[in-house]
DNA sequence: TCACAATGTTAAACTAGTTTATTTTTTATC
DNA sequence: GATAAAAAATAAACTAGTTTAACATTGTGA
């Protein structure tokens, strides 16, 4: 299938697949198409699959006790997103997950996971190893949140991640960064200053 | 195995093991006993296994450029401590675990996981509920740190692990809590004061 | 049991980041 | 291209948490 070209370089690079293996996956996979605005995953529903970013970027996020938004994470194409707490437990999800653009996603639906897993081996391994790296992202992001000050954490971010700024409103940086726009407003003054 | 009584209660929390599973169990850990004061594993060596703690309890903890100290995470018994990070990539760590009481531990190495998951299937189920599982509560803990005001994360805390607290020394735990010693002696103080 | 190091407290001056409010710029839509 | 709505900038007053420094208390090992 044409449309899984990029979804298997992303697997290759942790596994490596054969011809016949590529050609059972597909199966599994739901693909579907949302607009800008549109919501993949809402606070209080059970997260029913893992998503595969194939086209657009997504966010994930919550509102606090005092209404205010914290986003959790971005995702641009070739990254997965899901409230793995929620796929797990099976509870109702702390998350929404929302399309900043419009999006092509891969969904696999839990249900499909087991059978996936059964039918080709190597997606299990692959999936593991994909918690793994989230687990050591979200300790790294930890880390910085400590040790860095919040000037530092946004240059921090652009060069982890250069092109996702120009993708996203301002606003939704400084709530990733833990920050007010107002403060991260005077950061990008700062640094504009300098250079 | 008497010893290994604790640790195959954990594992079955997850998956269930057959008594000749349990027999096959133990050659692939290495028991080790260290003192308070000891150091399983320091900033820049490469992490070569994964730790159960039977008894004692150990910190993780990092020095930022500040020469400032973070702590990432406890472990007390029945909990599992390394720096995932560097074990799976094999390269230098950028964190230290030390003992804070005696402790008696399990290690696997790196070399032995993948012969006993292939001797024992489960174990690399269990493995990969037990990372997901730290990944969900590394996110969660973000989520804390975004949201909750220091005194709120003290509170929690307590909440959330009511036994460590009288373990630890007080600047250990501010330093968890990703403030100074002297703002958590104020937090205490005001909260004595109101209940 | 002495002494010395490690831990904990208090308080005052300070700063990184917030809040509130107003203005300007950009973007989307008809 | 006009208009409204969303996003970004600016600035002043404010606050949660830090820094520094001095002192009090509790271990703990010789």
């Amino acid at each position: 299938m044409e449309k899984f070209a990029q979804l298997f370089e992303v697997i290759n690079q942790h596994v490596s697949l054969t011809d016949s293996e590529k050609e059972k996956l597909p199966i599994f996979f739901e693909i579907k198409n949302y607009k800008k605005g549109d919501y993949i995953l809402r606070v209080g529903e059970v997260a029913r699959s893992v998503c595969y970013i194939n086209k657009g970027c997504t966010r994930m996020f919550y509102s606090d006790e005092q209404g205010q938004e914290h986003i959790i994470m971005f995702s641009v194409e070739g990254w997965w997103t899901s409230d793995l707490g929620s796929l797990i437990s099976q509870l109702p999800s702390d998350f929404n997950v929302e399309c900043l653009e419009d999006s092509e996603v891969f969904e696999i639906s839990h249900s499909n996971l087991d059978p996936m897993f059964s039918d080709v081996p190597k997606m299990e391994r692959f999936f593991r190893k994909l918690v793994e790296r989230a687990y050591v992202a979200a300790q790294n992001r930890i880390v910085k949140n400590f040790s860095l000050s919040a000037k530092d954490r946004y240059l921090a971010f652009n060069d982890q991640y250069p092109h996702i700024e120009s993708r996203i409103p301002q606003y939704m940086l400084a709530s990733y960064l833990g920050i007010t726009k107002e403060f991260l407003s005077k950061i990008k003054n700062s640094v504009k200053g300098k250079s």
